[in-house]
RNA sequence: GCGAAGGUGGCGGAAUUGGCAGACGCACUGGAUUUAGGUUCCAGCGCCCCACGGCAUGCGGGUUCGAGUCCCGCCCUUCGCACCA
């Protein structure tokens, strides 16, 4: 054994023996309870960084716990492959977006297998390979065939300048990132999954799914947001003729407070308008400008324009003008809103801005009818009564609603309806890097699916995207073709899927690696549904609710017997770093990597200042931040694996905080974890002969050694209880305590030697999850067998944690005032007299009676005087 | 703007879910070892006070014998918002 813990040749020898063994291979065993530990596939950006050493480790920890407690387990990994970065690396190297995918996953590879993972290889799969995308196409052709997918328009960021559409992220402040140009909204055709026909579904079974984090399930019902309304009409004449605009409000029981309508700059009516006002024409121009994203809209400046068209009240006649409003949106519900100033915020400020009248018809009992008022009435919108609304006064938000919708209905005018915020899913992508959407379009027999025997339709993987156009549409070899039903000459459909259509249902191929005929095979249904789901909070709504939603449809087309994808959910924190930058006077602000930074710390330990190491001068500290590349922060896993070793940055990365909650980067702190490792090897190192004579432990003790086995066997306890929750920061503590207990084990001999034995064993164990391969090493090393590994899990003994005295905190009115120690068996009037008859307790009480004594077994005894 | 989560020493965090606030680690201070730096080991370490003791879990209220934990109201930070993945 080497004295000093080297760990590139502690790690070499345990991943040549885990090669050499298949130790990761799953194989189905029908016999043995299945886990199926699965973590978020990597995007092949180029190299790993911290979040993805952080996903990985938690889900083999919990791999490598599950197989030592006896489950037969399946970790596999791959590569979502297909993406936009990829684009965008070849218009900056001129390299193809096929190359550069497949160069980076096998430099990530490496990497992940220098981490240890206990990952089965051999179901590697990458989104990007024919083998994997035509299936996705081979579904898409079933949704078609039931509707589930369809086609309508959808409006898109649109870069005048290079002709092409840009992705959210493309746009900033309103422009093109490569042009400049200004970005126009535009409307084209689409394909739509119609993931809102299972919205009741995928709402109600959020309830069964006790495995996932609350937040998330809340998070996913929001945006999911049910909500029960009416959808009503306001008649009006134009160009003499009857017609009605429709709307749609939650919100009913104001309906007599509506001052004016609002419809979106797209809405048919905003255009017939503007076809006499050149001025209302310029402005639906303007609202055309600037990006698509949700959030934008919901900040920027309200604005608005009548229209000079009037429609009358459903219920008063009285009439209301129409306005244009860059707040409304077309894409929603019907592109028109009834607004009532009074009693909503954004009406409110737009009928200010615009002297527009405010009508109020809630009474709020007790609040002032302030802007506030509103505000707080409008959180809990039960509250309050009609007024000022004719025969609805004094009716509750409830009977209100029923009253309006019956009036509506009477004349024909509305009903109540059931709403869903959530949108149907829009597929087409018009770019090249993505899996093709197999249709072909013919002049004479329109859209045409690609049979079945024909998939997969293949992307070209030469293709070089320059930023201008649909790359693939320039490609003649790829859209000229000949249509399936007539043969004539047509056209290739060239826009690609979503890449959220590929993560979609990634875990279910893991399953049935290698089959070529099928999606599917009967393997899915032993591994099935993925048991522990690990990834980053910032998938909790889109990529889990997609998931859901393309595993019910495979349900439906009876490729799986199962609706909920993932059992359990376990939403892992963002990886942090401090921010370090220079403004200079004029010019840029530079940001600098923290470790190129020297802090300086006070006598106390508080930070007084931070240097460049370059040039000794002070740099500003930018607080703490999301390792990114724009602020200059990321650590990169290699250094540090090649510092360290892999065992000190797995454990590190589940010392520093748990797994759901963001964590700190800290030079430190893995120098603390290093020494920890250290100091492990140097202790089973002093310990090894002792452990090679020693016997098991004898059944008498001397109290120093039962104090220190006792030690051990609470922390595996807690540990155990640790393990449960996922809070493996607890568990690695949890360690390091034993290590503790152990080195300051006193006495020499058998008993010691013993103990220290039993120890071993157990520290190793519960060690090896988090930091596989120096356990591996010692556990050899101490002629406990092969691997921790393939050893049981380690479980508290009752006989160990037995104790004959207790220690109970005592205090006089709450506040505590000292520590009794007494007999584990004391009764509750033993534990009263001692209380008072204590004299921390006689002090306290200054001579006053109890008047009540709480004892709270185990824990304390409260005197309250 | 809407939805969700989180604020505990100089720092990361712990507190078995209403029962000794600050486990474990980092940083820092003192000491030992070392030619020195580093390493390793020992001790100290929330704030105020000589001490008794008092004050402390973002801020302000409340419930309770007892609140970091429960309730109400503020403030701040982070994540998501449908074409980044």
């Amino acid at each position: 054994m080497q004295d000093k813990y080297d760990p590139s040749t502690v790690e070499r020898l345990a991943q040549e023996h885990w090669e050499r063994s298949h130790a990761f291979r799953a194989v189905e065993d029908p016999a043995r309870p299945k886990y199926y530990c699965l973590s978020m596939f990597p995007y092949p950006s180029g190299k790993l960084h911290m979040g993805h050493v952080r996903n990985y480790t938690i889900g083999d920890v919990l791999t490598r716990h599950h197989r030592m407690r006896g489950y037969n387990v399946l970790q596999p990994m791959g590569w979502d492959a297909f993406g936009l970065p990829a684009e965008n690396a070849a218009m900056a190297h001129g390299v193809p977006p096929a190359k550069w995918t497949w160069d980076n996953i096998a430099y990530m590879k490496r990497q992940l297998r220098s981490l240890g993972f206990a990952i089965d290889w051999d179901r590697e799969l990458a989104t990007c390979a024919p083998g994997y995308y035509r299936w996705n196409q081979w579904l898409f052709l079933r949704m078609l065939e039931k509707g589930l997918a369809y086609q309508k328009t959808g409006v898109v960021n649109w870069d005048p300048v290079d002709q092409t559409v840009l992705a959210n992220e493309q746009v900033i402040d309103g422009r093109g990132w490569r042009t400049g140009a200004v970005i126009e909204k535009r409307e084209i055709p689409m394909y739509y999954l119609a993931i809102t026909r299972y919205a009741d579904e995928l709402l109600a079974a959020l309830d069964a799914l006790p495995g996932w984090p609350e937040r998330v399930k809340t998070m996913q019902a929001n945006w999911i947001g049910k909500s029960f309304g009416v959808r009503f009409a306001f008649p009006y004449e134009l160009d003499g003729r009857r017609e009605k605009l429709w709307v749609f409000t939650t919100r009913a029981d104001t309906i007599l407070g509506v001052t004016f309508v609002a419809v979106a700059a797209e809405h048919p009516l905003a255009t017939r308008a503007a076809k006499r006002d050149a001025r209302l024409a310029a402005f639906i121009d303007e609202c055309r400008r600037g990006s698509v994203m949700e959030a934008d809209l919901a900040t920027m400046d309200k604005k608005g324009m009548p229209t000079g068209i009037f429609v009358d009240h459903p219920l008063t006649g009285e009439k209301l003008e129409v306005w244009v409003g860059n707040y409304v949106l077309m894409g929603y519900g019907e592109g028109a809103v009834m607004a009532v100033p009074a009693h909503d915020e954004r009406d409110f400020h737009f009928a200010k801005k615009y002297g527009l009248p405010i009508r109020q018809v809630i009474d709020v009992p007790g609040e002032r009818f302030s802007l506030e008022a509103w505000q707080e009435w409008y959180a809990d919108k039960q509250r309050g009564h009609c007024i000022h609304s004719g025969r609805y006064d004094g009716l509750a938000f409830d009977a209100a609603v029923e009253a309006v919708a019956a009036d509506l209905e009477a004349r024909e005018l509305g009903s109540k309806r059931v709403v869903w915020r959530l949108r149907d899913w829009g597929i087409s992508r018009q770019r090249y890097w993505g899996c093709p959407i197999p249709l072909i379009h013919c002049g004479r027999c329109g859209t045409v699916p690609v049979p079945d025997d024909r998939l997969p339709v293949v992307l070209p993987e030469d293709c070089v995207p320059d930023g201008t156009g649909n790359p693939l549409a320039k490609r003649r070899d790829f859209v000229e073709c000949a249509c399936p039903k007539c043969g004539g000459a047509a056209r290739r459909e060239t826009d690609t899927m979503d890449t959220f259509v590929d993560s979609s249902w990634y875990y279910i191929r893991y399953a049935a690696a290698g089959n070529d005929a099928a999606m599917v095979d009967e393997r899915v249904g032993y591994w099935l549904p993925v048991d522990q789901y690990i990834g980053g909070i910032e998938h909790a709504i889109l990529h889990l609710l997609y998931s859901r939603f393309w595993t019910r449809v495979m349900r439906d087309l009876g490729l799986v017997a199962f609706e909920e994808p993932f059992q359990r959910l376990l939403t892992q924190g963002m990886v942090l770093n401090e921010i370090f930058y220079r403004k200079p006077e004029s010019g840029r602000i530079t940001y600098y990597n923290p470790a190129e930074v020297e802090k300086r710390t006070d006598d106390k330990g508080m930070r007084c200042a931070a240097v460049l190491k370059a040039d000794g001068l002070p740099v500003e500290s930018g607080g703490i931040g999301t390792m990114s590349k724009s602020k200059n922060n990321g650590v990169d896993p290699q250094a540090l694996i090649e510092r360290y070793g892999a065992d000190t940055a797995r454990f590190f990365m589940m010392f520093a905080s748990p797994p759901e909650q963001t964590l700190e980067w800290s030079d430190s702190g893995v120098e603390g974890s290093h020494r920890f490792l250290k100091r492990v090897w140097a202790f089973a190192g002093a310990v090894r002969e002792a452990v090679a004579s020693a016997s098991g432990v004898p059944a008498e003790l001397s109290a120093p050694l039962a104090r220190v086995r006792r030690e051990v066997h609470l922390n595996l306890r807690q540990a155990n209880h640790d393990f449960q929750k996922f809070q493996f920061n607890t568990v690695a503590s949890a360690a390091m305590k034993m290590l503790n207990a152990l080195e300051a084990a006193p006495e020499r001999g058998e008993g010691r030697a013993a103990v220290i034995r039993e120890g071993m064993s157990i520290l190793l164990r519960l060690l090896s999850p988090i930091a596989p391969h120096i356990c591996h090493g010692l556990w050899r090393e101490l002629g406990f067998g092969d691997d921790p590994l393939d050893a049981p899990w380690p479980q508290p003994e009752e006989a160990a944690l037995a104790c004959e005295h207790i220690e109970l905190v005592l205090q006089v009115n709450g506040k505590t005032r000292g520590v009794l120690t007494l007999p584990a068996s004391a009764a509750r009037e033993h534990i009263e007299h001692a209380a008072l008859a204590s004299e921390a307790a006689q002090r306290h009480m200054a001579g006053k009676p109890a008047r009540k004594i709480v004892v709270v077994p185990g824990r304390l005894v409260n005197v309250v005087v």
